[in-house]
DNA sequence: GCTATCATTGCAACCAAGTTGCATTTACTA
DNA sequence: TAGTAAATGCAACTTGGTTGCAATGATAGC
């Protein structure tokens, strides 16, 4: 069953990367196939680590990999008081428009998915909005 | 006049500080003095270059100082996705919960003081919140 | 006002995350 | 199946921030 689950992801990885028309290298395939199979936000150390073992990838490839998924909308991007990114893949169209929520015990990151990132009042005359970004920060369930 | 100015934001740094019962250093008296006639986020970066000339802080130094004005809830820190932090003073005692303007063409941070950083739907069960974040990015009416 | 004391400062060295330039390898096209 | 542009790996670098420790300085007690 699992390894079944981890042969579809490798799948769909191949196939949403091969419909951006460009190449589809076995970095790009890895790595989107084990963000599609953890859907939450992950880390760039993090990756590193689990694709420790296989053929590992270079530091830096992983970090152009991760801006190429990016730059495609196959993944987005999360930043952090902690600076340090993390990158969930995208399953479907309905992207991130959403807000976040930061453990400040266990650092990791979530998704809200039904919280929308919006805000209510104007802004101050001429400024063009483009992008909106919401982090709760607390304690997770399992650090509270 | 401008010197008056100076002069009184010199002073009303020196009462904050004492305010906390330690020390009033020339140091902490210099940063907040600046904070508090900004009147705007300001990074590490900058307030090192404008501090130059007068007996200059030691880089360490400053981020400690940084550090201790946010820890006395002098100042407070905004985080944004260039990994830098800003700082700015809190004038009054209506700190900091409201929303921030990125623009990401000159890359300056404001506050958005009437707008308020909040959410409207639950959390997921279990989840404590502790602080919330909202960052608008785009362009501001000088870049636009 | 003077001195002792402990917080604050400065220095040097360090760290982590991310970036750049360039030579080598590899996925795709013809 | 070979040629080619794109992707990768490597080494070196940058930026923002931190740590440990010795030197300095603000304040309390006299």
């Amino acid at each position: 069953m699992i390894a079944d689950m981890s042969i579809d992801f490798q799948e769909r990885a191949d196939n949403l990367i091969r419909q951006t028309g460009e190449r589809a290298t076995s970095g790009r395939i890895r790595v989107l196939a084990m963000l599609l199979a953890e859907q939450r936000p992950v880390s760039h150390q993090e990756i590193e680590e689990r694709l420790r073992g296989k053929s590992r990838l270079n530091r830096v490839t992983l970090y152009r990999i991760l801006d190429w998924l990016n730059d495609k909308c196959l993944v987005h991007r999360i930043v952090s008081d902690d600076r340090v990114w993390r990158f969930r893949a995208n399953n479907d169209l309905r992207t991130h428009r959403h807000a976040h929520f930061k453990c400040t015990r266990c650092t990791r990151v979530m998704c809200l998915d039904d919280m929308k990132a919006e805000y209510d009042r104007p802004l101050p005359a001429g400024y063009r909005p483009l992008e909106v970004e919401l982090t709760v920060k607390g304690l997770c369930a399992e650090c509270v």
